[in-house]
Parts: C-alpha cells; structure tokens; sequence
RNA sequence: GGAGAGAUGGCCGAGUCGGCCGAAGGCGCUCGCCUGCUAAGCGAGUAUACUGGGAAACCGGUAUCGAGGGUUCGAAUCCCUCUCUCUCCGCCA
C-alpha cells in the first residue's frame, strides 16, 4: 500500500508513475475518498469533543434536577456521532479497498517499458555447454531414468502434478538440504519452516489479496489459503511488530511447497517440470532499513546466484521492466537458468525489492533507539531457487550421450556418494 | 470434540457499586545528578495512529485496556458475538 499523505501531496506524479506499469490508473476518487473521509473525521470528532466534555461537567453537579436539559442534549449529540461514524466506517472502508488495489510505485532505475520484450539483460553468466548429440528436454530424460512420473502424478491429482521417484525424489531433497545450508551457514539466514496455509490478513499483507485471489488455492470450511509462495508466511512474521533498529538487517530463508492455480496459463508449459501446481522453492526473506534497501536487493540477488555459479549452472540476470514488474514490487531482478534441452532460458528466481509497500500493509517498523519515531522497514524476498526448475536445468544441462546424467560436484554428499544417475 | 480459566502500556501487574483512567505501582529503558571505577542512590522523562494549527520546535482534538457490536449523557469497568492463549479430559501424527 502506498503512504497517503504521500498521494494526497504528489497526485499527479504518482499517477504518471503508476502509468508507467501500463496499468490503467485513475487517482481521481482518492480525492474524493480523502476529502470526504477528513470532512466526517473533523464533524465527529468535534462532536466528541464536545460530548466528553459536557459528560465531564455532568459528572461533577450533584443537583440531579440541573442536569436533565444537558443529558437530554447530549443524547441528541451522541445520535449524530453514530451517524457520522457510521458514515465515516463506509467512506474508510471503501477508501482501503480501493488503496489495497493499488500497485507499488517502480524505482527509478527500472527500466521503463510496455512488455516482457523491455525487459533488460545486465549479466550472463556461465558457458553455454555444446552437445554432440540433441539435448533433450528434461521429461524425456527424467521419464527414460525412470525418475520422474508425470502420467501417475496426473493419476494421483490432475494435471501439473509430477511424482518424484528414486533418485528423482533424492535429489529434490539434496538440492533444499544444499540450498538451506548454503544460505544459513555462509549467507547469514536464518532457517524458518513456516506453516504452508495462510489467512486472508497475512495474504492481503504482502500483496496477493485483494486482487489475485484468483491464483490462489482457498480451503473450504475454514477461510485458509495454500501459500503460492514463502514470502508470504515468511514476511508475515513480523506483521504488526516494531523490530529493533539494531536487529537489522533480519534474513530468514525457508523451504516450503508453492501452490499455484496458474489460472490464465492454460496450454503454457504443459509438458514437464517447469509449470506445477505444486513445487518446492528455497526463499529467501530480508527486512531492512531503507536506506539499504537496493543495496540489499543486489546482496540478495547474489546469495541467489551463488546457488547457479556453485552448480555450474550457466544463467543470465534480467532488470524486469516496469510492464513487467510484480504488483507489489519496486524493482526486480530475474534469474533465468540456461536450458539446453528447450534451447533457452527460462525463469529460476525472482528477487525483488517491495520498498515500504509490504510493511504498510502488514505494519512492519523499526525503531532506533528509545526515543525515535518508528518507521516502516523494507521487505525484500527472491527465491534462492525454485527447486523444482533447479532439477531441470541439471537433467539437461548434465545430460551425457548415453542418456545419463552427472550430478554436480557440490550435492555428491548429499546424494550418498552418488555421481551419476543412470 | 467436552469442561474450565484468561486476554490491560516494552514487560510484570492494579483497576473500587460505570464518571477527573491513556490508565496506580513495579521492572526495564533514556537523559541529568551523585559516588575516584562498578553497583547502589536521587531527579525528570518514557505508547501508537489519525487529525487541526505551525516553517519548525511544538501545541490542540479524537481514538485505542484481544476484535466487533450493544446499553448509557459517559464503559478498561455492564450485556452479546467472535478470535486467540492456558489447564484438564478425549482423540490423534
């Protein structure tokens, strides 16, 4: 959510900013909400002002006969504080709802652009590996070792629903268990397994309610969501708290399962790993002060791309464009993994810097000292990576003429010794 | 699922038959004093949000004692609903 005061004073460049997102913004009712919302806020409250204060007199003449013209009046006055609060509560909630719809302002420096095609490349990394033979993709590598199962994982479930077996299933799990200790043990995070369903507070907090309800998987009965994302379970830790000054920068990195409708992405993907229901994903989840916010997100950015660099995984870093840029989100930095077996690149992580936009929203802040105003802190989240695409860019970019794949150096140990599969 | 207890400021904790309670007291913290260091001691201060005024320092108003409703001129205090926490029993990985 943005800070209105800052909209009431910068209408107009914020509007034009907002444009920027391509989206069709119009600031013309915040006015009318604001105004109408200050006008109701100083009627009632005069009026209890007023009311407090008669109430007080009253409670101090003991001639209960020289009090029954002002109880007579005040109950007039108390009859027209509910009907303005009543007013008010309708103005004030309308006004939410509207600012909850409202996305983050891009930074400065995100590249300004119409759509995906804006986006911009600032980093390659890696060498893009040569076969003597065609890549394949990664299901039919994965089906012909016998690893991974998407027909009876559509049996189970439905479709983009894989079953992991084996060896396929191991190095699932080698790949969180290595990603997990690599952030914790050298990067600093803190390791959290949160719980996987969330309430509508803490989904509304970071950004995915109120307006994308629909990629959402909701639980009957009881007013839960299956998290699409650790961010939001993770970001939510801190809602409604005023953190030390002094524990900043706070970094936590968690596993979890992802689940996403994909609603919209009907036909994209259908085949293999890269576009599931259900996946893994190692996150990575930083508060800090806001002035260190960039400088952080570059931090993270790297933490992110040491998990590629160690794997020997080639990759390319993209600055999303303003089209492209996630709701909440002020700046975005992608990761694209090499795929040799689709001949291109393909999403890994996002990482992203949410200025004070989440923190408004979940009323996360920090304080310096005992005497200093608390102030909103800055999330930042980016996966450090999505587990299920970590495994794909292996099986092809590992891929051997005789259909084995090689496992990297860095997850022998946590493969029990084994280096190939196959 | 059954029975009971509770939810007050950073923490602990008081709150009388509703009125001067934003809320006693203690702890903690901040600043100052004092003691040759430390500890102790003394004094002052110590919530948040919105809102009006002001260049600002700051001053005024309103709200907030788990959340939402109700009664009342007036509610932390009375009534209703909900949420959460704790204890015991049952069930269960």
């Amino acid at each position: 959510m943005l800070d209105v005061k800052y909209i009431r004073e910068n209408l107009e460049k914020v509007e034009s900013q907002l444009k920027k997102r391509g989206e069709n913004v119009n600031l013309s009712s915040f006015r009318e909400f604001d105004s109408r919302r200050r006008e109701l806020l100083q009627e009632g409250e005069s009026l209890k002002a007023l009311r407090n204060k008669v109430s007080e007199e009253i409670s101090r003449i003991s001639d209960k006969s020289q009090v029954q013209d002002r109880i007579a009046e005040m109950r007039e006055v108390s009859r027209k504080i509910k009907s303005i609060d009543d007013d008010l509560r309708d103005v004030e909630e309308n006004f939410q709802s509207y600012l909850l719809t409202i996305p983050n302002i891009p930074h400065s420096t995100t590249p300004v652009g119409v759509s995906e095609a804006d986006n911009v490349e600032i980093k390659k990394w890696g060498k893009i590996p040569e076969y003597p033979f065609a890549p394949r993709p990664h299901w039919e590598i994965g089906e012909s070792l016998d690893i991974l199962d998407f027909e009876r994982g559509a049996r189970i479930t439905g479709t983009r629903f894989t079953l992991y077996k084996g060896v396929g299933a191991r190095l699932e799990r080698a790949l969180i268990n290595f990603m997990l200790d690599l952030h914790t043990d050298r990067h600093n995070y803190v390791e959290m397994l949160p719980p996987f369903m969330v309430n509508r507070e803490s989904m509304t907090a970071t950004g995915q309610l109120p307006k994308f309800e629909d990629d959402l998987f909701h639980l009957e009965g009881v007013d839960y969501f299956l998290i699409p994302t650790a961010e939001v379970p993770i970001t939510n830790i801190h809602r409604g708290e005023i953190v030390k000054g002094s524990d900043l920068p706070i970094r936590y990195a968690a596993y979890t399962p992802c689940f996403r409708k994909e609603a919209g992405s009907h036909g994209k993907d259908t085949r293999g790993l890269i576009r599931q229901h259900q996946f893994n994903k190692v996150e990575l989840v930083k508060f800090v002060r806001p002035t260190d916010s960039y400088l952080e997100l570059d931090l993270l950015l790297a933490d992110a791309e040491q998990v590629l660099q160690i794997l020997g995984l080639p990759y390319r870093v993209i600055d999303l464009c303003t089209a492209d840029l996630g709701f909440s989100a002020t700046k975005t930095f992608d990761i694209e993994v090499w795929l040799p077996g689709q001949n291109t690149y393909r999403e890994i992580s996002s990482c992203s810097n949410f200025g004070d936009f989440q923190a408004r929203r979940a009323s996360i802040r920090f304080r310096d000292g005992e005497q200093a105003k608390p102030a909103y802190i800055h999330t930042l989240n980016g996966s450090g990576l999505a587990v299920g695409r970590t495994v794909v860019a292996i099986l092809e970019n590992y891929q051997q003429a005789d259909g084995s794949v090689l496992i990297p150096d860095a997850l022998h140990s946590y493969m029990g010794g084994l280096k190939k599969i196959g």
